[in-house]
DNA sequence: ATGAAAGCGCTAACAG
DNA sequence: CTGTTAGCGCTTTCAT
């Protein structure tokens, strides 16, 4: 039913050995008359060399594990994107692993790999529980972080430049005018929030604007948590003028308290947000956004752990973590004000 | 370095064959001694059985390939997770592969995923091409449609009932008390889109509205186009005083193009779309969608898939194609109204 | 109830 | 330049 190296070869008048080197552009030299031959009966009969047995042989395969956590947004979505258009071009599979942000399951999915063979894991923790991590590397497996930081300096990072997403954010609506800017924090500290937050913190300082801690506020994932958060803000002796959220729904959460209650605020009050969760970006225009470029993230992600796979030397300007530039997109559609303006007539 | 069935029978003191049938649970049974001897041994050493080796001795392998057009929103991200959540728990890996909505790409996956041996496939077909099925028949690997419907009747699929969601969507602005009803199709005619207007025409029919062709248009994929298209209804000499749209994206475009214009439309005007996008939906609480479970559509995908693979018999309800049943989801937060006000005082 | 051994398809060392 | 062959780790038939 299915063709062998060993049909090719006899077709051809060949060896097997023959075929592998025909096959695989080495490690041996063909003759240019046998190796025609050779790849004619393989057009001929599509002849598929198969993986399983060149990985059992070899010792290691070509495929990767992607390890993400159970994300709702298309956050992971265009990380994996990235991540799996790089594989396919050097010629690597991707094994597809939902941990749902479960120690437990990522535990499960090591062993997996682990019987998969696979040459190497990306891995986007679902907690600050690294132990998945050690477990790949005790068994040989090369894994690269994306986006979360460990203490550890040994681990292969792929990270966004929260700092400075951070401090881009509030320095734009610095620019604005904005002198008491609002940060609404994520419900439980990891490294993204602390970085943006100490974004937040340095661009202030920068500015010659003392920090007030009475203008931060830890909100949650859901947008009624940012809209919550916004109104505990706004409701204060001495409010924001503007807002910077951790992500994009909580920024919407806000921006939907400010125009569906009736909330007093001024006319140029502003919202930030990072697109952490993209899509709802270009839903909303009237947000400005802070990019976070999760497609070359999972691309670097993908060329860093083939590197190291290969024992290739990594991308020469390669530190770790190998930080992914934030840019600020400037909302595009009808500015804020034009949605605060109804609740205020 | 790595512990092998080997290692594992000379620890335990039995053959390689014990230890198999300990591991598989059969298909020879052991004494409770020496299961229990085995057992322990594997417990120490920590001993993973290979999965490569595995599936070449077998001629078959627990993985799946998951071939996904290249989708910039969520609706893959959701089946994804369907798909992968099923398998795990079934035993089975999943090879992610992104078209990108091109043929030749999904072609070179078919090979990739023939060369890796995988049980089964599942497929969101890129485009009305059929191909690649074929080629994966050919091959005598099993493979499920998701969410396309080939004339074929031989082609197993899961899919959404689109023209009941088409119907529901037309019902409801109908009860709404609205007559005349303007469609916004996708650009490009497929059994999506054909189903969904076939349900409104029905739904129209129903209630006894004649159905009136300039009340429909083409729009496209994007934001723009659901807006351009709305403008060009609403700018007719009888425009509709309610819109259905493709979907969500294009249901906010119409949106946006009605609270961002001068456009004047009646005070009870209403939108509706697909959620296909998903997340925009909980970014945008004034747009009732109709709900598309793309989460089930992968849990039932894989279901069948496996199903197929093990030769059991598919699930009793099996029928071709697999329907999935649609939900309206009404707007949660302010009504659109309110957006449209600004524009009109 | 268990052991020995063949063989899945491939690669690479060894031998011409 | 090419052929022969061992062996990757596993399952299962054949033999005991």
């Amino acid at each position: 039913m299915t063709v062998t190296s060993e049909d090719i070869a006899r077709l051809a008048g060949v060896s097997r050995a023959t075929v592998s080197y025909v096959v695989n552009n080495g490690p041996r030299p063909v003759s240019e008359p046998t190796r025609q031959r050779v790849l004619e009966v393989i057009q001929q009969t599509g002849y598929q060399p198969n993986a399983v047995a060149r990985n059992l042989r070899l010792q290691r395969s070509s495929t990767l594990g992607l390890i993400v956590p159970d994300t709702h947004n298309s956050y992971f979505s265009e990380v994996a994107r990235g991540i799996e258009d790089v594989a396919f071009h050097r010629g690597y599979a991707v094994f597809l692993c939902h941990s749902g942000s479960d120690i437990n399951r990522e535990i499960q999915y090591v062993n997996l790999l682990k019987a998969q063979q696979v040459a190497g894991v990306i891995w986007i923790p679902g907690s600050s529980d690294f132990e998945p991590f050690y477990q790949l590397k005790s068994n040989n497996i090369q894994t690269v972080v994306i986006d979360r930081i460990s203490s550890d300096e040994d681990v292969p990072t792929v990270t966004a430049d929260n700092f400075n997403g951070g401090f881009l954010a509030t320095q734009h609506l610095i620019r604005l005018g904005h002198k008491r800017i609002g940060y609404i924090n994520r419900p439980v500290e990891m490294s993204h929030s602390r970085g943006r937050f100490e974004g937040y913190q340095s661009a202030l300082q920068t500015a010659g604007i003392k920090f007030d801690k009475n203008l931060v506020i830890k909100g949650g994932f859901k947008l009624e948590n940012g809209c919550n958060a916004a109104h505990q803000l706004l409701e204060r002796n001495a409010p924001p003028t503007a807002l910077f959220a951790y992500n994009d729904i909580m920024a919407l959460g806000a921006l939907r308290a400010c125009y569906e209650t009736g909330l007093k605020v001024p006319d140029d009050f502003s919202i930030i947000g990072f697109d952490d969760i993209a899509e709802s970006a270009f839903s909303c225009p009237a947000l400005t956004t802070i990019h976070l470029p999760k497609f070359e993230m999972g691309q670097q992600g993908a060329n860093l752990i083939i590197s190291l796979i290969e024992n290739q030397p990594p991308p020469a300007e390669t530190s770790t973590p190998l930080n992914v530039e934030l840019i600020v997109r400037e909302s595009t559609g009808p500015v804020n004000e034009d949605l605060l303006l109804q609740e205020k007539s």
